[in-house]
DNA sequence: TTTACAAATCGTAATCATTACGGTATTATA
DNA sequence: TATAATACCGTAATGATTACGATTTGTAAA
């Protein structure tokens, strides 16, 4: 997903493209990893001072649905990235940048195998910690 | 882990085991699955009539460091459940009863091949769905 | 078995992320 | 440009978790 398809997607949906929205967009594409409600008022605030927490959740949460953004839970704290649309992959996500690495394996054939009676609704696979650019030495 | 394993533990470390601390290591252990602090609250409300937060949340990270307990994160609320102590797996968790299902299926070899000049710390696999047992069909 | 003291607990307030809401402003389009 | 639906603001409420001074309790030495 990138600015132009989620903007087209917004304004079919009926929902209107407001500086804000754009702007919120804008900030996730150039974020290339994850990013909390915090760091996105924070970035925000510098253009639109005093801005509402309730446009920048309802916001995010829109674009969750819309499938704009894909959300993760790091630390007590919800953690979103633009959504990755072009195949199924997971992430590295760097603890210290938060930016992502695509990882193209996925056990989940071989898991479903051995859950069959099982309803699987979803599944998480994720891996921490430091990529190269973050690290001191 | 389990029950006397734990309380072995809590004594070689000097932890006082108290009727408290093994009323929760009780709790846990018959859970089978993973359980919120509000469920133990709840639990140990009926023995120990207005329980503080303080004892219920310490114990819980206590036994978090100790390694008793292991922990994941869902629907923005902490999840705690007996560690695993014998082999490295993963989890189906049941979104409806908490309850686990082993996975020996681990896909890191392969990832971290991938990932030659990453600082690995840490992953995550979980499966989410509903168990058997909690299927009404 | 008392005593002494560190550890554990209580009761409650504070914090942090998130959600909610009534009133106002803005956007899309007719 | 008028209109109505949508978005936004300012702020209060919520829910999970953390924090803290005062009090109680386990543990082990005397």
């Amino acid at each position: 997903m990138n600015m132009n398809e989620a903007i087209d997607l917004l304004k079919n949906k009926g929902y209107k493209t407001t500086g804000k929205r754009k702007d919120i967009l804008t900030f996730f594409e150039q974020a290339d990893g994850y990013r909390t409600a915090k760091d996105l008022i924070q970035h925000l605030e510098s253009t639109y001072e005093g801005i509402s927490f309730d446009t920048v959740y309802r916001n995010l949460h829109l674009y969750n649905e819309l499938g704009i953004l894909e959300t993760t839970e790091l630390n007590g704290e919800k953690h979103f990235r633009m959504k990755c649309t072009h195949h199924h992959h997971h992430h590295f996500i760097c603890k210290d940048c938060g930016k992502t690495k695509e990882i193209d394996v996925c056990p989940m054939e071989e898991v479903t195998k051995r859950l069959a009676n099982y309803d699987i609704e979803g599944h998480k696979f994720e891996i921490y910690g430091v990529c190269p650019a973050c690290q001191t030495v």
